[in-house]
DNA sequence: CTTAAAATACGAAGAGCTTCGTACTAAATG
DNA sequence: CATTTAGTACGAAGCTCTTCGTATTTTAAG
């Protein structure tokens, strides 16, 4: 019996399974929280996402989407001590990827390219990104003459 | 008085108000439809909806939107037959772009840099796009040699 | 004229997300 | 021990989006 770990490894559902979760809008404000601050408490992101918007979220709202994300495995909760701690169980550069797949399919039927033009043109990119950005297109370049 | 063109074009809210709107899913799958395609009958949309997809649309769910998107603008519509017919009152690009730029925020934090390096990582790009980026990136980068 | 077919209008149900009030529980303070 | 404080759990309301059923109207066919 190959196990669980190699079907999952063959056929990358396990991958799937995770990574193609698409959180909510605000489901994402507190992944950037914890991708950004580490492990926290309600009451830090809490804090952290009234101070960084205009308006001002209830502390139950914030431990309700929070308690709903852990259910969803989002998150993951150390409840040994009374106040319980939050870490972030996806990778930030995942869900990017997830979102951004589904974003170009929703929006530019999938055309990456035009997509990167639009990019480029309308968003102040700087001298060090643009140079970063044209490096890698000279690998892609090389790894595939075809 | 400087009268009501003089306004907009003045401070952009024209095109805020227009461009600005972010349509829902099922709304961009009708755009996309229409801008393909030029003005059309609830019906013809609704059949398009439905042989490029697995699942398929009631077709007064299809009219339902459009009427919808006709009260938002997005659509404008030829009543003077009995079988209306509907047209985007919006433009592709501008509406990717709006998108784009919510998207960006939500999920990169507006690192344009950070989605364009996904971008063309993870996503098939044709030599010929490769090289139209590029160019662009030149263009750019004589612009601003700053 | 009657009937059938095709279109529009409209109301409402269902689902998912966000928000918060309230109840309950545990810890700290006096 | 009583009281305040801070935390979790939970239910439900409000919102938007999607979906469809039904009613109504208009056109075409018999």
């Amino acid at each position: 019996m190959p196990g669980f770990l190699y079907y999952c490894v063959r056929n990358t559902s396990y991958i799937m399974m995770k990574e193609n979760i698409q959180p909510t809008q605000a489901e994402l404000e507190i992944l950037q929280i914890l991708w950004k601050k580490g492990p926290s408490t309600v009451r830090e992101v809490n804090e952290r996402l009234n101070d960084s918007q205009e308006k001002s979220i209830g502390y139950t709202t914030t431990l309700k989407i929070m308690q709903i994300m852990f259910e969803k495995n989002l998150l993951s909760r150390n409840d040994s001590q009374r106040t319980h701690v939050y870490a972030a169980e996806v990778r930030e550069g995942n869900i990017q990827s997830a979102l951004l797949d589904r974003f170009l399919q929703a929006a530019y039927k999938g055309s990456a390219s035009k997509l990167a033009l639009h990019l480029l043109g309308n968003h102040k990119t700087t001298p060090d990104e643009l140079a970063e950005i044209k490096a890698l297109i000279d690998q892609l370049e090389k790894n595939k003459p075809s």
